[in-house]
DNA sequence: TTTTAATTCTACCTTTAAGTAGTAATTAAA
DNA sequence: TTTAATTACTACTTAAAGGTAGAATTAAAA
């Protein structure tokens, strides 16, 4: 019961830009050692997050990566959701086709609540929220 | 963000078998069967459900597999904890190397609510609980 | 005693997540 | 204009989860 690895270090990557706002600039390297995460995973990441446009990369000497919208309009679940990582409105926790009204799986009025509840989490906590809020690793 | 597939596997069989009380013993057939779960990966997880000693197994013709426990002694953490995937007080949702009071992840005050609501989820649902609250697939 | 229907064991195969390697492309500084 | 520092791309490797195959074992029924 966890999220993959992928989500996590993506996470931990925005929230650790949005929260240094005296620099402007990121170069992979600087993530990778202040983060832990492996630099080829990192640029892995980093590549998605341009395409996702949530990161902005310059190229070529003395570039890097920087925040391209604000860290208040960054959900953690828009994160979640490059990375097909986020609570799903029909997803059942037992794995049954469909879960709902009409056929609930056994779990399905237990788990309404945290569920509920994380996707709120997720959906209500903006990078702004987080940023500076935790321990790097 | 969810449970792995042998673990709502084996909440499903064990729910299926707690439901069932008129009878008395279960083949892998029938488990495969009603409740569509590959045939070969079912009897993996019986065993693994036998090693555990919530079922207890009669071999040869006309065997098949029985409750060893009560219904009402057997909760849906116990069932998780043989798979490694109940939830564990230290772990942290973002996966970072300590996450407690002293060094916490930027997630760690929202996600406690919600973790907190899921332990006992599964700490307090037990077999009897569950069992003939859903569909089957 | 043989057959048959069941579990158990060992080993393998497939798919996906996680991580690594090497090189090309880009750009500012020297 | 060359060099160094940077991101981007393509492809590969490794580890874990998920799933399959086949033979061995067991024990009731025929």
């Amino acid at each position: 019961m966890k999220l993959n690895n992928t989500s996590q270090y993506a996470i931990r990557i925005l929230a650790y830009i949005a929260d240094h706002k005296e620099k402007t600039l990121f170069s992979a390297t600087e993530l990778s050692n202040e983060l832990s995460i492996p630099y080829k995973f990192l640029t892995k990441i980093m590549t998605e997050l341009v395409k996702a446009d949530f990161i902005e990369s310059i190229r070529g000497r003395e570039g890097g990566f920087k925040l391209k919208k604000d860290a208040s309009e960054i959900k953690v679940d828009d994160i979640l959701n490059i990375f097909n990582d986020s609570i799903k409105d029909e997803e059942c926790i037992l794995g049954i086709g469909f879960c709902n009204g009409m056929c609930k799986c056994a779990l399905h009025d237990q788990w309404m609540e945290p569920k509920l509840l994380m996707q709120r989490m997720f959906r209500e906590s903006s990078l702004r929220d987080i940023a500076g809020k935790g321990c790097k690793i």
